[in-house]
DNA sequence: CTGCTATTGATATATTGTTATCATTAATAA
DNA sequence: TTATTAATGATAACAATATATCAATAGCAG
């Protein structure tokens, strides 16, 4: 049967409290706070396990490998910061009347990816 | 000197025609065409000088190989078919006053991918 | 043409992210 | 508390691109 371990429960707080997409170095850097021993072979593990069950999702942005986060979030694209690489979610749609196709072609789907400079990393003035 | 080779003149030319964003072996099997030795180092080399010089751009979609296409075409954003997985360029844009971010977020660019069926792979009623 | 050498083709190697292996650890039932 | 065995940690192996190597080929200047 499935156990409760210590490792799982910190990876799940850790992408839980987040807010944003998190990068599995990430993920296993904020788990080392509760769990010193935890490895990034547990992590891909756990993460799996919590994609499989429905309850993570994996985000994918091109060129890079796959960050994770709650899923049962509202719908949202997301933003990647050019300067510290962090992702933010942004809660927003894009109205389907203002995507364009050719005759025949069917939208099933859209990413939308912004790039640019979060608060933190904004030039001040 | 840099030297005019048939294998150069193969590639852009292909891209050129393409009209679409090709995978390094759409350019590969289609390169082959006017010269069938043609190696896919060769491909990969030629795409690096050709986007270095500025006339080809790397179409990156999350999670697959870069595909590429003829630099300055108009501004636009790509459609991939969920069947027969060619990309199409749509182009179009979005408005920027359509896209909301958080206070002192600042967006430089943004990339829009969708996903559906193509004209050629829609199912016919 | 001829010679020089940039470019090519074939393939080995590097890179990067992820998965498999396996001895050890630790969660749960009894 | 003890036995059972799922889960872990460390690391090797893998997969998928992309790059480096190097002998052979073929542009181009003369």
């Amino acid at each position: 049967m499935e156990r409760n371990t210590r490792q799982r429960d910190a990876i799940l707080d850790v992408i839980s409290a987040a807010g944003r997409p998190l990068s599995t170095q990430e993920i296993l850097t904020a788990g080392k706070v509760a769990v010193p021993s935890l490895s990034i072979a547990t992590v891909y593990r756990t993460l799996k396990d919590l994609v499989a069950e429905g309850c993570v999702l994996p985000v994918k942005l091109p060129g890079e490998p796959d960050r994770y986060e709650m899923a049962k979030l509202d719908d949202h694209y997301h933003f990647k910061c050019s300067t510290c690489s962090k992702v933010f979610d942004i809660h927003d749609r894009i109205k389907k009347k203002n995507l364009h196709v050719p005759r025949n072609f069917i939208i099933e789907k859209y990413d939308l990816i912004l790039y640019g400079q979060c608060s933190d990393c904004v030039p001040k003035h």
